[in-house]
Parts: C-alpha cells; sequence; structure tokens
DNA sequence: TTTAGCACTATGTATCTCCGAGTGCTAAAC
DNA sequence: GTTTAGCACTCGGAGATACATAGTGCTAAA
C-alpha cells in the first residue's frame, strides 16, 4: 500500500506524462503540479515507486514515465472518472439524438463522437447477428427468380440477403415459406436458422424442398459474414509524438487494416463484461502487437443481447481519465434512450 | 519526339526505380537493364531527358529519378498494359466467381482482389444511389408503428431504410402508398423521388398524407448518406520505402480516414469517363494533398448507371505496369459478367 | 524525516572529416 | 557526327569527437 504522497506523485507524474510525453523530472512536478517538497524528497520517492516497479526510467540521467503497472495502478485507484466537461455533454447529447435508420447506426454514431470528444482512434463493430433471437422473417420477390430475405431480429437488428434462383419461384411458395419461417423459427437464435427447418426438409412438402435450401444457404452466410466495422479519427493519432517511431505507426495501421478486421473483433469480443468498461493496457492485451498501445472498451447490450461494441485505441500514455469518463457517459445514455422499443411494442404483447 | 534510345533509357529508368526505389545512374542501366551503350552516352542522354523535364536528380551526385512528366510519357507511351500472369488471371476468376448477396459486394470483391493481386492500398466506392433508376419499392410493416422501405433499382441496387412514426400505421394506408409508389416512379431516378409525390401531398388522400411525408424525408436522407466505401491493404502501403518519411505516411493517413471519406468519393468521381481507367500522377491530382501519391481509378458502370468505383492508391513510384494491367482484366471481367442480370429478367418484358 | 549540494551520467546536437557514388565535361576514338 | 574513355568535381551519408544539459543518486546537514 502506496503513502499519501507516494499516490500523489504517482499520480502527478502519470498526468504529467500524459500531458508532455516526456519523462517527468522531480523538478516538473515541484514547479508545475504543486507537490510542495523539495525535489529531492520527491525524487527518493519516485526511486521506490521504481522499486515496486510502477515506475521506469529511459536511462539514468531522464526523468520517470509510468510502467505499464504505473497506469494500471492509476486507472485502478487514482483516476477521476468524471472528466467530462458540460459542453461535452451537451456534444454527446446532441449527436445521439439524431435519427437512426438502422440499429447499427447508433453504433457508428457512438463511435465516431467517442473519437471526437477524446482525440482518439476509435471502432465500432456492430451487433453480432449470431447472438440475436428471430423476431420475424420476411421474404420478397424481387423477380421471378430472385428473392430478399429479410430478417428481423428481436432488438431490431436487421439483417437481408438476396437469393438467386435457377427456376421460377412462384408467390405461393414465397407464402407458404414465409409462414414456415415465422412459425418455426420466432424467438430462436439465428444461428439455429436451420435447425428447426431440417425436419421440413424431409417431410412431404417437396414443392418448397428446393426453395428452402438455398435460402437457409445464404442467410446463413449473411449472418456470419457481416460484422460491419467503423473507425473513426486514425489520423488523429498519426499525430500524436508516439507515432514518430516508424515501428509503432507501422504496427497500428497493422491493427487497424481491414483484413485485421476479424483480430479486432475478437480482441474486442473477449472483453465480455456486459455494460462494463474494460481497460487493457500495454502488454495486457492479449495480441503481441498491441504491446505499445491501450484499449478501452465497451459492449452495448440490452436484455443480454449483443447491440454493439465500442472502443478506443490509442498509446498506453492515454488520457485515461478523459477516456472513460467519455464512454461511461455514452454508455450511461446508449442505455438510457432503450431507442430499440420507441415504436414498435405493443403490437402483439410480446414485448412489455 | 524521343529518339528510340531515349524511350528505351526513359523506359529503363522508371522500371529500375519502380523496382528499386533508388536514383538510377548510368551504370546501372549497363549493367541491370542490358542498354548497350557506355555510361557516358547514356548520361548524355539522361542531361537531355532532364532538360525536357522527363527526369529529374535529388542532388548532382546521385543518379536520376522519374519527374512526374516522365512518369505520364511512361504511362501514356511505354508501358506494357498486359503485364498479368496466368496465375493471377485465375485467382481474379475464382474471386469473382464468388457469390454475392448485393451488387455493392461486387465492387466490394474487385477492391480486396485488386489490393491483393497489386499489393497497395485500394479504395472501393459501392454505387451511387442517386444516379439510379427505380425498380420497386416495397413496404414491409415490421410493427404498428415501424416501416420498412426497401427501394430496389433498375441496376440491382437495395436501399433499404426504416421509418419511425408516432401514431399506428395501418396495412391499408401501407398498401396504398404502395401502389402510388410504384406507380408512380417506376423508371424515375431516386433523387427524384419526392417530385412525383407531391402532387398526391395536395390531393383528397388525406389520409396518408401524414404517412407520406416522413417517409420521404428518410427515403432521401437514405439515398444521400449512404455511399460504402471499402479500404483494403492500407499496411501494404507501410511496408514501401517511401513511408519512412513521416510526412508521406502522414498524409496517406489522413486521405484515408473515413472522416474524408467524402474527398476521396469527390476525387474518385471526377474521373467520369466510362469503362476507361484513369490515371492521376502525382501533383496532376486536383488535391493537393495528393501530390505524393498517384491514383488510377476505374468507374464500373452498365448501361450508364455507376456501379462503383475502384482505385488503387500508392506512391507516384508505382508498378504503373501491373495496376494498369490487373485493373483493365478485372473491370473487362466485371463487364462480361453482367450479373445483375442472371436471374431477374423476363418478368415483365421490360428488359431485354 | 526532509532538504541542500554536488558528483556523475547518458543523451542529443553540432561540427568535422572522410569516403564513394555519380555526374559533367573534354578530348580522343570510331 | 556519334560514341566512349578518362578525370575533376560535388554532394550526401556515416562515423568520430566534443560539448552542453537535464536529471539522477547519494551524502551530510538541518
Amino acid at each position: 500500500m502506496l503513502d499519501d504522497r507516494k499516490k500523489k506523485i504517482l499520480q502527478a507524474i502519470v498526468e504529467e506524462y500524459i500531458e508532455t510525453a516526456e519523462p517527468v523530472s522531480s523538478k516538473a512536478l515541484v514547479e508545475k503540479r504543486n507537490i510542495n517538497y523539495s525535489s529531492a524528497t520527491i525524487r527518493n520517492d519516485m526511486a521506490e515507486l521504481e522499486k515496486i516497479g510502477l515506475l521506469d526510467k529511459p536511462h539514468t540521467s531522464a526523468g520517470r514515465i509510468p510502467s505499464a503497472q504505473g497506469y494500471r495502478y492509476y486507472v485502478d485507484k487514482l483516476i477521476n472518472s468524471n472528466d467530462i466537461s458540460m459542453k461535452e455533454i451537451k456534444y454527446i447529447q446532441s449527436q445521439l439524438e439524431t435519427k437512426v435508420n438502422q440499429i447499427e447506426d447508433l453504433t457508428k454514431i457512438a463511435t465516431t463522437t467517442l473519437s471526437e470528444i477524446t482525440h482518439y482512434t476509435s471502432v465500432g463493430i456492430g451487433p453480432k447477428a449470431s447472438e440475436q433471437n428471430i423476431q420475424e422473417v420476411k421474404f420478397i420477390l424481387l423477380g421471378s427468380r430472385l428473392l430478399m430475405a429479410i430478417i428481423l431480429t428481436e432488438t431490431g437488428l436487421i439483417k437481408e440477403t438476396i437469393i438467386k434462383f435457377n427456376e421460377d419461384i412462384t408467390q405461393e411458395q414465397v407464402d407458404t415459406i414465409t409462414y414456415l419461417f415465422n412459425n418455426k423459427l420466432h424467438g430462436k437464435p439465428l444461428t439455429q436458422i436451420d435447425k428447426p427447418m431440417e425436419e421440413y426438409m424431409h417431410s412431404e412438402m417437396s414443392n418448397i424442398l428446393n426453395v428452402i435450401k438455398p435460402i437457409l444457404e445464404q442467410i446463413n452466410k449473411a449472418i456470419n459474414e457481416d460484422v460491419p466495422v467503423y473507425m473513426e479519427g486514425a489520423d488523429k493519432s498519426f499525430e500524436l509524438p508516439e507515432f514518430k517511431s516508424l515501428d509503432i505507426a507501422k504496427s497500428f495501421v497493422n491493427i487497424l487494416d481491414t483484413d485485421k478486421t476479424k483480430q479486432m473483433i475478437d480482441i474486442l469480443n473477449s472483453s465480455n463484461n456486459e455494460d462494463e468498461i474494460n481497460v487493457y493496457i500495454g502488454d495486457e492485451n492479449v495480441d503481441k502487437s498491441l504491446k505499445d498501445f491501450s484499449i478501452v472498451t465497451f459492449k452495448h447490450k440490452e436484455k443480454g443481447k449483443d447491440l454493439g461494441t465500442i472502443a478506443i485505441i490509442g498509446p498506453t500514455r492515454m488520457d485515461y481519465s478523459k477516456v472513460i469518463s467519455a464512454m461511461k457517459y455514452i454508455s450511461k445514455q446508449l442505455n438510457k434512450d432503450k431507442l430499440l422499443e420507441s415504436g414498435e411494442d405493443d403490437e402483439d404483447g410480446k414485448k412489455k
């Protein structure tokens, strides 16, 4: 356990370093951070903080910088998690009020807003379709051989896909299929879409057998493929002094490349704690290419269903206080709004 | 007009520089590029090529590099536009055969494939909705106050949006609206969706008046907002030696940031020539932040309708021969396939 | 327990030198 | 007239050296 002065010194070093990106000297703490002890006293404490592993020293004649553990201590015990101004609150509110066309848009807007408030790069991932339960399935015949399937989930997520057939489809067939799907699939998870249909595959209704199969195939494909990813403010990161190091810049681009999106999704989805903000500092990240970065994530859920994940990626020297505060506020707003239900309930009594 | 030897020398310099990223010396041309003249002769020619502005010299005691004009001459007159291997052709074909859920997916696949073949960053932009003509409009009541509008265009592009109402909507209203929309809008451009509807706004059908307005609003929003952008292989660019310069790396990230997407869209959409490959070298680009880059674009059209634009962005020292060849081949394939029609024609005789 | 004072140390920067690759030009060769 | 050999010249990059400086660690005194 640290005594008060050491805590104060650690906090001051972290915050000063976050601000200046330069190793912090004992003198700087006295002059800029109002620590009312002599630089010598502070130096003694700094030496001890270094011994317990909370500070690092780039070299003998430089100041100190926080270690990953130091940031961790700061985030866990010293942080001000209400570091958000009235102006920022207003801005967030105005952004979240924007009308959305789709549920996914909400995550997108939150991602953008977060990047604008924090000046870090933010990444958003749309809802994972596979976790959702089916509310309703609609089929629309777009042409004699072209069928559009629209799946609405209980949380309002919409998946649509187009199926092409080699032979003509009749409206009667479509009606039958629509009836079957909605009868069998309501409330079932999207991943299990083909299980309940299988019995029909082997049933007497041979006239739709050859129609159902391609539909299931295509729907399955649509569910598993499409996880929208939004990235905002990548250019902002490049203004940071850490990006003067080409290695860091490179690994950052590697992380954000669309190809590597799946990696990112894995990283973010491993943060499972519902409605809670997770912070991964430097080498706490499982992925080693993230060792020089910190990630702050938040998973937006409603009734246990994934509505999207939002993350901020920045250098370990990140303004945790600001990032966590902003994310906390946005997450609270997202949960308060319950936007999904605003216009669709009370139809069949299934929802309260 | 250049004599044959000068052409050969220019070509060799461009190609050698593309390969090595080092200023090319007269000696290198003799030894590595089999120019069967003495280095002195070559030096004389290089001096002349520099005088006409086709070559640059970083400093007195360095070799030559092509100027923007030099690249331009190379691209226009010296290039081998069939620089594509059997293996690459096979790969492109296999990729384009992938089943697509939506028309947009085609652009996406082409974008990815192009980046993989050329090893440069590629950017794809989906079809511009505003240029499309309406084929059919469907409305689906998802709840008592939630309506989904699906617009199918003549080229197969699908736009869908959700409209929320403050009061309940009946199926009869939806049917009326569906009839109205399809009656009035078939074959009209998407941008003019509200013009033909206006007369109804002032007509006797007051029971749907308050329904049409929010629908038009929301549809207009969906049309104008949603231009999907795909980016592939940004990390590949960072492996290039030019990205050792932090300024170049920075301006590159600036270009590709989602925020600046609209700039990019403008840039790409200014390349209007249908089914033709456009090359913008260095400062030929209107946007000054692109002065160190070259862009090769191709606009995929069918019957005059925009189906998407694909671009390769790389340093001015780009392998134009390979990029142009690959793009040419992909564009040919895209046009040959006419994928859009494969299953939807002959329904009502409107299409041949 | 805190502080003043001082020796010590690593780094960044500036300056200088030296090397070599490459040119431009002149004069000779073809 | 065209090509080539030869050579002086130039510039940038790599290393070496020195210097100034910011910061520490430690000792001894307050």
